[in-house]
DNA sequence: TTTTTAGTTCAAAATTTAATGAACTTAACA
DNA sequence: TGTTAAGTTCATTAAATTTTGAACTAAAAA
């Protein structure tokens, strides 16, 4: 097993710990744990890209599941992957993207809510107004924070 | 059964679907399906107030997932009750703070992530500095953002 | 004082979600 | 040309999460 004996190069003392702890942080992010183990495996590791295989063994986890987890993390780009001529294997390595991703898709979540909210008051009788005003407190809330974000984003953008 | 004959009067034709479709889009924020339809069905039902016996009868559902999903919406502040003198059941009604509880929970949860990536940076041999510079642009983006809902914290608090 | 109402608690069942294993494809290599 | 390496796909299994049911408490009502 030649890969292994590179991880222990690679990857020093506590690590394994701080890689797992990483990754269930990731997972309050909305990652399954292996997303999140993998994204945190990238960014600890030595070398800049990870391989299939050097996940499979680091993590002794199914071909299966790091495939699928690779593929969401790229659907998503939050991972990429470099070739090297006449290889056929892949080197995936982390984006800068993460919170970029994360509040893009916040943002349309919160756009969801708002319009079913709209919606709510749209539909509720005039009886009770303190209601519609709470919920229209909710969707002036998302107002702000939409605003706010969509502010951050251009600037992350152009960082 | 007088508590459903007043719920067929309170909800009208359409609004399962909709207290359906807006508790799916709760589960986004983090609720279970149960939290979800009950924030939904506060919204959306006529009366401002709900009682734990409505709640039961509206989605044919046990009173312990009833009970369990209210003392959790209670505990983060997205519901609270009244009580009526003489009589010992409550009356829920959601507190229009749900964005607000939902952010700082966000905040609590980037500021985790951060200090990670801190330590991340701080493990890192300085030979490839290319992954801690996309580590330190996640850090960035997270900054901007803690920011930015640092700020409209504080308008959602004013309003 | 007994019954009913309004819940709570928690072990067990049901459901959902994530991970596995096995069979497969295709590219590089020997 | 055959073998190995690098994945993919998908039905099944395992694990985690949510919901239920049953047994309970304690306040109000009869």
């Amino acid at each position: 097993m030649p890969a292994l004996k590179i991880d222990q190069l690679m990857i020093r003392k506590g690590m394994r710990e701080h890689i797992e702890e990483t990754g269930r942080v990731f997972e309050k992010f909305g990652l399954t744990p292996m997303q999140g183990r993998i994204m945190a495996y990238i960014a600890n590791s030595d070398r800049p890209e990870a391989t299939f295989s050097e996940l499979v063994d680091f993590f002794r986890a199914s071909k299966s599941s790091i495939s699928t987890s690779l593929n969401y993390l790229m659907s998503v780009k939050m991972i990429d992957y470099k070739t090297r001529a006449s290889e056929r294997r892949k080197y995936f390595f982390i984006t800068d993207g993460f919170f970029r991703i994360y509040f893009m898709q916040l943002l349309d979540n919160i756009q969801e809510l708002k319009e079913l909210c709209y919606k709510t008051v749209s539909m509720r009788s005039a009886e009770y107004p303190e209601v519609s005003e709470k919920i229209l407190k909710w969707i002036e809330g998302a107002n702000i924070f939409e605003e706010s974000i969509q502010n951050v984003l251009n600037n992350i953008k152009r960082l």
